[in-house]
DNA sequence: TTGACTTTTGAACGATTGTTTGAATACTAA
DNA sequence: TTAGTATTCAAACAATCGTTCAAAAGTCAA
């Protein structure tokens, strides 16, 4: 009896699928600016078959804000597990490129960057607590390098949202033809942030 | 008859108020989210008054662009026409600083941000080269810098969008009863880009 | 007050959209 | 093949939205 398996993998793949052209729809044209047409036909699909995978059109945009949260915060929590007797420069480079290249490469730049002000206040409320999960994260790192000198003393609170801000604007102007990889950017990035903080 | 240049001034006041009532809705809601009634209510109109200052709905999002980026633009020529003989550093310490504060106390953070795929091409167009001024006038002073030896070699268009981002990125989080003002922002942000950029 | 004008209104329109539903089709175990 | 289940489709729905327009209300010089 693994033919049910099988099926339900199917099944999983197609929501994905769903999710992947959801993504890059309302990247590209906002949430609201997106019909469930748009989505369905970059699948070769109609617009009532969504419906079989998904309850309704929220429920997509919270699947696709809760899926790019996980690739990232997996990212982190493998970064800083690998990263564990490192100092605060490196940990905060190793996080900075890790960031960029989920963002490019898994999640083709919409992580963070889908308006999550659609979402009713109990979908909106998990979505936050992801991204303060995220948000805290690189604060800690940030503050530790404060805390043992390495990093001059500012505001982590503001450095962090000057990086996620830099990062999670790359959706806006980064095109896959374009001249940049993933790989260049995130140096570009993290050396620019770990100099502007490290202490002299 | 000075009767009728005091009309025309109160015409121009009302389409001012409804750019900064589309403006606010736009950025909480985004383009195709906000209704005109949504920006109508705010301003005790009914959504049928709105035609009489503009054509339809695209064109009060290209105002508000417009609008925005005129300040922008008009922010950084005197930033740059002041700092005339200064060293790269602080000509990009105060061009940073200066694209804070008229974000923030200008644009309640919506300068760039907003959704600018919903434009016609026509008028997407101009949108983009205002855009593309701003951003070649920042470029200029990273690349005046780095060719000075002030800066490290980077690529400088990456620099760009890397500080582009993180101030465009302040609308989505700022909020006028926080805990930071334009100035302790501008600070911090200036601080991190040039240390992050200069030479050792 | 009159009369020419600017501005606002409220209702109506056509189009689009998210969602529902019942029938049609594809798939799979027996 | 056949029966039962999983998936897809096409049509119809109610609601919302951008836009138009003729009439009403407001403004102000003469």
């Amino acid at each position: 009896m693994q033919a049910a398996e099988r099926r339900a993998r199917k099944t999983e793949m197609k929501r994905e699928a769903i999710l992947r052209s959801a993504a890059a729809a309302f990247r590209r044209k906002g949430y609201h600016g997106t019909s469930m047409e748009d989505i369905s036909e970059a699948l070769l699909m109609t617009k009532g078959s969504l419906y079989y995978y998904f309850k309704d059109k929220e429920e997509i945009l919270y699947a696709c804000h809760d899926f790019s949260l996980d690739r990232v915060l997996e990212r982190m929590r493998q970064v800083l597990a690998d990263g564990k007797g490192d100092n605060a420069e490196t940990r905060l480079r190793a996080l900075v490129q890790g960031f960029v290249d989920v963002m490019i490469d898994d999640l083709q730049g919409s992580a963070l960057a889908l308006d999550f002000t659609a979402l009713k206040p109990e979908l909106l409320a998990r979505i936050i607590a992801k991204r303060d999960q995220f948000e805290r994260g690189m604060r800690g790192v940030i503050t530790e390098g404060v805390k043992s000198g390495e990093f001059k003393r500012t505001d982590a609170k503001l450095a962090t949202l000057a990086i996620l801000g830099a990062i999670n604007w790359i959706g806006k102007w980064y095109r896959p033809d374009g001249p940049f990889n993933a790989a260049e950017i995130g140096k570009t990035y993290s050396d620019l942030f770990v100099n502007g903080l490290r202490a002299k």
